[in-house]
DNA sequence: TTGTAGGCGTTATCAA
DNA sequence: TTGATAACGCCTACAA
């Protein structure tokens, strides 16, 4: 490919005949200027296709034509849905995406955040379920900064994520489904506070309910931990099992397969985010669907409020997720006649 | 959050008692600084929160510290397992990724391809099973360009994919369990040369093992069309089902599941790409694995190379994937004693 | 080793 | 309506 040198805004203007000034406004639509040289300018532009240079234009007028997002592990469904979905909303708008992935330690979220700033971005979206305080109160330092899914909220920082009454109510099914001795995975990532959050809501509805709850304590680089912490549950006799998020629902669903134990006959198993593959009918998963599209819409939009110098109180929304009914949640073995 | 604005070269280096010239070169770790000075700029740098303005530093330098990935459907296992490995791979080397979503046309390709230009990326991954010829080489034509999985070979564009032998060999598999008639989906979408090449690779290797062969066509968009397909290839008397990717793969399960049709008892079914979910024991799916971490990190060499301003011939790596065997795919029933 | 001056590609403020 | 001219924040000869 020959590659053609870059072509700059001044060489629109001479090859329109006027100067660069000119150019640049009318290639910004700037309401005084001529037609004839609206009209050269464009044509010019086209046939030397030219691209203007954002870094160039947003240094000059210190603006941002790009926010940042910092995520986490991209590569899972939930995630990966979330970015993909933050991208296509943001096509609409008149932004860029900058990524960048989130690291699991503080330092790291740090520098993360840091590269983010270093490209001038606007705001910063933070889309992960173990951000650091620091970090994102880092970066909110800056500029405006929104986390999604983020079950943290910090003074001055907006924040979007799953309404605790959907937690709660997947717990009200395990529990209406006459359980009576539940087990809760909980992880022992102390960073992880979208988890942390969810495991107290499923907790504290099952006790209200007069449920005995086990807590499975879990990190996700040790599976081992996970499999023994379900089968000590199991022994103990527990007939469900909440799971934190699909992927370890999954995890347990393949150990029980291994083991032999039926679910839901012997044990049922809960999920939460129901995305992508894992809201497959053949996993069939009971779990609760994340809103995706409603987490992205709703972030951007307080991004954009806050871009144009709205600063009203923060927000802290909560979006409704939905039930998913599958085949995994079903009643304890004693009940069944 | 109190909102610094923004500290500059500049503070740092007042407060640091040098001109901004000896800030930068001390900041940039150069070589002819004394010692003073460079401690001087780093305490006040450290002190200030300062953060290098990259924009800035690349217009300056005519340089690129950014690269862009141009990624479809990130919502999905395998491009969002992809984009993560970019950008975990990035991390170690000195660029970050700008990243824009792809569209499935070619208009909005080629904006998507703008928008990055526009940023100053110095080099443009094009992570897509459906990047139009037009778009490719529109980017290229600017600055080198590497596609990752595209099943689209580009004069003066380099190319990572997985290697047809992966492709093939799954297909011997099929054919070796004794199918004698086989099903092969294809995409009516004229941009999927991805999936374009897999079926041509399924189908050359059936022809040669004289295995009949019935296609059926879909849409990712049209699921019907797939439902109707496959009911009619099975009619015909088709035992297996090659799908091209792992999504149809689970799709069409869930339709032999819906309709009492046992896998891989009465009908075999392959997928592609064996990432995320999908591996999960619990769908059992025999698949081909693709080598996402080296898809990334050879696209990524690639590019430094380039970037480096090596002209050396346009690579065209193809990567081994690692066959899966699972649960579904089985002798056909008549081979079963 | 350090500072001065010019330039990277834009936008924005002036006069004209 | 247009065109100089000065920013924007940084890098980099060149000179000191």
């Amino acid at each position: 490919m020959e590659r053609r040198s870059r072509v700059r805004m001044l060489d629109v203007a001479r090859a329109a005949g006027v100067s660069h000034s000119t150019a640049s406004r009318a290639l910004n639509g700037h309401p005084k200027v001529s037609a004839t040289a609206q009209a050269a300018v464009a044509d010019a532009a086209r046939e030397l296709g030219y691209v203007r240079d954002l870094r160039a234009a947003d240094l000059a007028s210190s603006r941002a034509t790009t926010i940042g997002l910092l995520i986490r592990a991209a590569e899972r469904p939930f995630y990966g849905a979330l970015a993909a979905q933050l991208q296509t909303e943001t096509e609409g708008r008149d932004v860029d995406l900058l990524t960048a992935s989130g690291g699991d330690d503080v330092p790291r979220q740090t520098r993360a955040v840091q590269t983010l700033l270093g490209h001038g971005v606007g705001g910063i979206l933070i889309a992960s379920g173990r951000a650091s305080a620091q970090a994102v109160e880092y970066a909110a330092s800056f500029v405006p900064t929104v986390t999604i899914g983020l079950g943290l909220v910090r003074p001055g920082v907006d924040a979007v994520h799953v309404a605790a009454e959907s937690e709660i109510g997947l717990a009200e099914q395990v529990s209406r489904a006459g359980h009576t001795h539940v087990a809760v995975t909980a992880s022992s990532n102390e960073l992880a506070h979208a988890l942390h959050a969810r495991t107290a809501n499923f907790l504290t509805s099952l006790v209200v309910s007069e449920v005995r709850t086990t807590i499975i304590a879990s990190r996700t680089e040790d599976s081992r931990q996970l499999r023994d912490g379900l089968r000590a549950a199991i022994d103990a006799g527990a007939t469900a099992v909440m799971a934190g998020e699909d992927m370890a629902a999954v995890r347990i669903l393949e150990y029980l397969d291994e083991w032999g134990v039926r679910c839901p006959d012997e044990v049922s198993v809960t999920g939460f985010d129901g995305v992508g593959p894992y809201r497959s009918p053949l996993f069939g998963l009971t779990t609760v669907a994340q809103p995706v599209e409603h987490l992205a819409k709703e972030a951007l939009d307080l991004m954009e409020r806050r871009l144009r110098g709205d600063q009203t109180t923060i927000a802290d929304i909560r979006l409704p997720g939905r039930l998913v009914h599958g085949r995994t949640l079903g009643q304890p073995p004693g009940a069944r006649t």
